[in-house]
DNA sequence: CATCATCCGTAGCCATTGCTACATTTGTTT
DNA sequence: AAACAAATGTAGCAATGGCTACGGATGATG
């Protein structure tokens, strides 16, 4: 009885930097956003916009300044590097396309637009070429 | 220039508790499968399973003993408690619905098992219908 | 029943992400 | 310019999930 138990393949790996990552990602899509709708993006909107408090943000703010995603000086707004802009773009652009997708399998906005924020980080490359093969064969 | 910032409506609120529940739900859900497999559960089977070390493992079984899902006392297998085991009932069904999909979404079987892994805990009611629903119209 | 390999627990370290409380800077408003 | 409110920063705590190193428990084998 003593069978060897078969690793899982890479999932469940690095659940640490996944979840580095994934926030990295999620700042810097915010980040965007938020300069995008008025024009500039301080730590308390980020702040409200994750519904943390203004410490979490800031150190986070910090981390990623350093893996220059962002840039940031004291009391001012935040801004994006080129690599940051880089990814906020691809990370949108995904998290559209997920929305889309689960709008288009029939799932109601609220829901699409919950649920689409957690899926996003998980989606390769696989299987977003999947769903835009879906929306497009729903047009 | 003062716009109030739009909170997230949910998903963001409570990443810590989240991911403390994705551990739970992958736990309960590896304990049930390898004791189906090889008729027991031991802390380095976790521990090959999810990659890391028996360390990590036999103190998240600790807690989630505490958190009455998982029996377990020094040395011995660890078992599921009856919550433990409706959890990783849901939690199997949930995460085969996915897999199921992403494959009939023409997502290779490699590629669906990873992405499954990590999509399965963003999927709520509604999306999860909607899921189904699609498996059925394949059919 | 003694030995030895394997399994598991404990101690103690680090990083991340939460928080409250308090200090400082900025900018507006008298 | 002073005073005040709002925005940020800093200190320090907790929980979670990684790790290595070490020691004790269990069970198989001689």
């Amino acid at each position: 009885m003593k069978d060897k138990v078969k690793a899982r393949s890479v999932p469940f790996s690095q659940t640490r930097s996944r979840h580095a990552s994934e926030t990295a990602e999620d700042y810097v899509e915010a980040v965007m956003e938020l300069i995008e709708e008025k024009g500039e993006c301080r730590v308390l909107d980020l702040a409200r916009y994750f519904n943390v408090s203004h410490v979490t943000v800031s150190r986070i703010v910090k981390r990623l300044h350093d893996e220059k995603l962002l840039i940031s000086s004291p009391y001012k707004p935040v801004r994006l590097t080129d690599a940051g802009a880089k990814l906020a773009k691809r990370a949108k652009e995904r998290h559209a396309i997920v929305l889309d997708f689960l709008i288009a399998l029939g799932v109601d906005k609220a829901n699409a637009e919950i649920d689409s924020e957690g899926i996003e980080h998980y989606v390769g490359s696989k299987t977003l070429t999947a769903m835009k093969r879906f929306l497009k064969s729903q047009k």
